[in-house]
DNA sequence: CTCGATGCAAACAGTTTGCACGATT
DNA sequence: AATCGTGCAAACTGTTTGCATCGAG
């Protein structure tokens, strides 16, 4: 039984809520996802190892998850609501590009720091942030340029 | 013809789109609105002053208003996405309250530097970003504090 | 026996689209 | 006549919910 696991299950536990396997495949599922995911792409990883559970089910736990921790929901740069697990990272922002919808992800303290000074002056306590900057990568800039050219 | 319908105008007129009555309604509904709003509520006003026009003609109108850079879409922090009249603010970012659902709205040039010096670094072409915190205002710190004493 | 959990299907909310009709040129 | 715009209703998408059933304690 690895962390997240046990994490998960301690979480339920104290809620009077079960552990059972629907649930521990979707735990599994979520975090072998690579990046961002949505409840289509749990749902579809499931899928694949022939482990299908329905879309309720999935939409019934993600709450749980991210309540738990172990998750969170991140920017929306698309239509739905797109979610990642909690690796211990802190916290980061994304650039998204608008052309390729590759996202990279960067942190920068200088911004956090900043942040907390403008809560400060509005005495606004802050639970979280969301930055995201829409744009064009390197490498789709220089295929559109090359293109045009 | 204020400022407002000229733009709009002339951006259709680009296009080879009409400026008809509906739309011009739906432009004054959107600038008599202060601060956010949505798809609904743009019906709501009008619907108000007896100008009902069919939600799909907003839903149809509204990338055009975008589109001719009148209004934004701004952070998602509900369910559905919500705009904003561009009012010669170039730019701000969102303190929006947990408890009451309030928008402070707020400006930092060093945020903006610092993005862009991010965007420098990843070889990043920005279009535009979107900063929101998400806490509590001042007055609901107050508040919920009293009533757990 | 009692709860919570599940899958299914129906319901739902917000948005989009097909279509017939209307207005403008 | 051609083109674009509109309202309506139907379609569609993502999400939630009611219900019968299952399963662990």
């Amino acid at each position: 039984m690895q962390n997240k696991e046990i994490v998960f299950k301690n979480y339920l536990d104290s809620k009077g809520l079960k552990f059972t396997p629907e649930r521990s495949l979707i735990l599994d599922a979520v975090f072998s996802m690579n990046g961002h995911f949505d409840v289509e792409k749990v749902h579809d990883k499931l899928r694949k190892k022939n482990k299908t559970i329905s879309a309720a089910t999935i939409y019934r736990s993600l709450p749980y998850l991210i309540d738990s921790g172990l998750i969170r929901e991140v920017l929306r740069c698309e239509n739905r609501p797109q979610y990642e697990v909690n690796m211990g990272k802190p916290h980061h922002d994304h650039l998204v590009c608008l052309n390729c919808g590759r996202v990279f992800e960067f942190r920068d303290d200088d911004i956090e720091k900043l942040q907390n000074k403008i809560c400060e002056k509005f005495h606004f306590k802050p639970v979280e942030h969301r930055l995201g900057i829409r744009g064009y990568c390197m490498d789709c800039l220089k295929k559109l340029k090359d293109s045009n050219s």
